[in-house]
DNA sequence: CTCCCCATGTAACACGTTACATGATTTG
DNA sequence: CAAATCATGTAACGTGTTACATGGGGAG
């Protein structure tokens, strides 16, 4: 349901291509709500077939032929309820967690290479946040100062996750490190 | 191939049935790792068809008759080429940051309660992990120290990963909430 | 002029969820 | 004794991913 509701958040906006959509989830929302263009353009069907989204064709002038997709009064208001509804759960997958609850027969110089491995992606990831709450472009585009509040809050989410994620990480090696002199 | 990898390692531990790994799923990685039946054999069917697993009928007094898993010897080959392997990146889909960015036009009373709602829901299940953390039974399972260390930090990781949950929403309902004497 | 990338989209497959089926056993 | 739960599993469906197709425009 949410990735419809997305869809419709996005064209609230304004109307446009599912290929336009796809790079807009990249260059916003990407990074706690992925998705394939396979997904928006189905969905899009979807959505038009419910009434939600009307689309027409439009000649590409040197590039392809487009279909542009407008929300209908029923998708504004399907997104307003949206809005307003309580979230569904989280759905947290977590490999390395799962890795970490076989791994007690796994040598703990192993063990400590896939930790420093992952962690070493986090604080990529970490850079990645810092660099989006630095770039001005991004809050530019954002048509209310609540707007940009909410777009910084966003990504604010993502590093104080990165943050908690190394945190535990390094209390983790230590936790698992041999002692040295111990029994 | 973390579920294949996953069966995997429940496998080692002891050979069982399909029922029986939902539950171990459920009672151990289920909050960073969810699973359904249906998702369990056909995986089963896939590893026996690949060899990693192999399966006898046994006969069930009273119960209904079960399949029986146990790992092969190329079982536990893949089991221990995923655990050195690095791990895949978390997946992450988070419903409440997608909403958030569509919400500019929301009366910010709504929004604080949707926030407040998904806050709620963060509290239990911070309970959740407090309290098995507090379990003895579960870490009475665990054959070795370490194996009972690995187990504590996989909750302790769910218990900090809430906890910065908490600590990022009071900060975004201090953000969005509306100014008294504001210009 | 070849190769890669943009902009557009479809098709096939893999993974995840929901719903159903069955017979024993416990619980209200 | 009816209703829920256990223990076992299958079938159908929905969502997410990977791979492909097409033609123009820019870079080496």
């Amino acid at each position: 349901m949410s990735l419809r509701a997305a869809i419709l958040g996005f064209l609230r906006l304004d109307p446009t291509s599912g290929y336009m959509l796809r790079k807009r989830f990249e260059g916003s929302v990407g990074s706690f709500w992925s998705v394939t263009q396979s997904q928006i353009y189905r969905e899009l069907h979807a959505l038009e077939e419910d009434g939600l989204v009307a689309s027409e064709r439009e000649p590409g002038d040197g590039k392809p032929d487009r279909r542009v997709y407008a929300l209908t009064a029923r998708g504004r208001d399907e997104l307003d309820t949206w809005l307003r509804a309580p979230v569904e759960p989280v759905h947290l997958r977590h490999p390395l967690l799962l890795k970490l609850v076989f791994a007690a027969e796994l040598e703990p110089a192993a063990l400590d290479e896939v930790l420093a491995g992952y962690r070493a992606s986090i604080v990529a990831t970490r850079a990645d946040y810092v660099a989006r709450l630095t770039m001005k472009e991004i809050f530019s585009l954002a048509r209310s100062k609540r707007e940009a509040t909410l777009w910084r809050l966003s990504i604010e989410h993502g590093l104080a996750w990165c943050d908690a994620e190394l945190a535990w990480l390094d209390r983790a090696r230590r936790a698992l490190r041999p002692k040295r002199g111990g029994r």
